[in-house]
DNA sequence: AACAAAAACTAACACTTGTTAGTTCACTAA
DNA sequence: TTAGTGAACTAACAAGTGTTAGTTTTTGTT
């Protein structure tokens, strides 16, 4: 296993503290600080703050992408094809806490990648709308207010980060199990 | 029906720019010109800027802990209950979108009243965990990981901000309707 | 018309911001 | 040893930050 390289290291720490703080809160020294070097000392690793921002969110928006692709292109039904986009953002959220922050609080922030990201999330939406509506469709689904359903499943997923790392011990899979069961048939008895 | 304080017009429209770019991005100059005015005249009629998000925020959170104290004080079952939360969230998110978005993602940027904010919010979720259980315990809801269980709705419930404004046309009883079915009862068939 | 209060203005402050330039130092390859 | 490289440093910059002081304009009441 490749150790870490310190632009890695230096995007690393820089997720954390976005979390904590948000994008525009954190300055190149409280980043500097948190790797124990000067601010300008920084320079020699990463581009810019912008950068750093962009490596995160673009890289995890993209693995949401290809996820997503390999699930639509599936011959699952809708049922499981939900349970599959469960399981990835499980996968991508728990290993990913801090970028996850950026990705949902900080993208206003993208300033050329800004149309690129919200391309990415609107394709991504709509996979995810197609799938439910042909779950309606196929009367696997209930057929009612496909797009509450749809914001609801989606922005439960999404925060996930916020989540996760309060149980150290939590069995992912059982995570993706307990979300399906709840998010899909309910909890009332 | 009193017409707006200058004041309030000006707490009104920084919330407002603090969704779009959260409280650190947004800058009193940034406000001003949003109010169509220098920066310095802001401050005959507000203290800070610290003083507007605490202002915003602080007012919410009362609001839901009002709330949730009527309903937790009733004499309703816990499927009903969890149905009263949802039209409190409904109705608080659909008449203040703006602060909500502050409320959710600027909260860490209070100063002096950052641990009363907490304090509200922990008493509010020890609030829902409560009526959970005692649902479970009484078997009205199925007992399954009550704690994945109230994250997943109270995320939905605390994201509604993101997503009301884009259906200008929607009726509010039937939103809350729609939430009940899908976060109770689930989606498939 | 005169006055007081409210609300705008200009100018400036002390401090913080991201970033650059130029330098020093430890390590590695020749 | 020497030369070169990567990664830290100090110092500084121009621009932007929240906020204050003092002044002028607007507004509403007598």
């Amino acid at each position: 296993m490749k150790s870490e390289t310190r632009q890695q290291e230096i995007i690393r720490v820089a997720a954390k503290l976005f979390k904590e703080k948000g994008y525009s809160a954190v300055t190149m020294r409280d980043l500097a600080k948190a790797m124990g070097m000067k601010a300008a000392s920084l320079y020699n690793h990463i581009k810019s703050k912008q950068d750093i921002l962009k490596t995160i969110i673009i890289s995890l928006a993209q693995e949401f992408t290809e996820g997503m692709q390999l699930i639509q292109s599936s011959d699952a039904n809708c049922i499981d094809k939900l349970n599959k986009i469960i399981e990835l953002h499980v996968k991508i959220s728990s290993q990913n806490i801090y970028g996850m922050a950026s990705l949902n609080n900080d993208w206003m922030h993208l300033e050329e990648k800004l149309d690129y990201y919200q391309q990415l999330r609107d394709d991504y939406e709509n996979d995810f709308r197609n799938i439910l509506k042909s779950g309606i469709a196929s009367g696997e689904i209930i057929d009612i207010k496909s797009d509450v359903m749809m914001f609801s499943i989606l922005t439960t997923l999404r925060s996930l980060y916020m989540w996760i790392p309060k149980k150290e011990d939590i069995n992912l899979e059982e995570l993706s199990n307990s979300l399906s069961q709840i998010l899909i048939k309910g909890i009332n008895n």
